[in-house]
DNA sequence: GCCAACGTTGGC
DNA sequence: GCCAACGTTGGC
């Protein structure tokens, strides 16, 4: 078993959005995040759910995948803000998982506290420039960060 | 709302 | 295949 970390901004998807239901994580237009959708996100596999662009980021809770990388239907949709009218449906390009919510954290584990923590400090999400929105995370971080809340 | 970082695009 | 221009992300 894996574990990541998604970024979501919460005015678009929250992790009360998750708590509500499961959810098709789509719309990544990324090549690298799509690798990891594709190649590497299994069923089991366990994530962070963070909050960015937003006045508090940060961690705030985790979800657990459902099901494994497959095509995003998005891409095929015309009426979808994630529409790729570049993209064929004999040959995906995009692709996305199932996930759904394990535990909202009583408290957000702050990018700060992730940033001053020396286990943490050197998550992708603590490094500067990182636009990644699904990165990878240790086992030793995970544990970390569950210690925390 | 600014701006650094960096992925993507497209001309050559 | 290089690289400048452009667009997007995301912390501050």
């Amino acid at each position: 078993m894996r574990y990541w970390l998604f970024k979501s901004e919460p005015g678009t998807f929250s992790i009360d959005d998750l708590v509500k239901k499961p959810t098709h994580w789509d719309g990544v237009r990324n090549y690298q995040v799509r690798n990891f959708l594709r190649d590497d996100i299994k069923k089991g596999d366990r994530g962070f759910f963070y909050h960015s662009s937003c006045k508090v980021p940060g961690i705030m809770g985790t979800f657990e995948v459902i099901k494994s990388g497959y095509p995003d239907f998005t891409a095929w949709d015309s009426t979808s803000d994630h529409y790729d009218p570049t993209c064929s449906v004999d040959d995906p390009r995009w692709y996305m998982v199932d996930v759904r919510l394990i535990q909202k954290f009583n408290r957000v584990v702050t990018l700060d506290e992730i940033k001053g923590n020396p286990v943490l400090d050197k998550m992708w999400v603590a490094r500067r420039g990182n636009r990644l929105s699904i990165t990878p995370v240790t086992e030793k971080e995970w544990k970390t960060v569950l210690k925390l809340v």
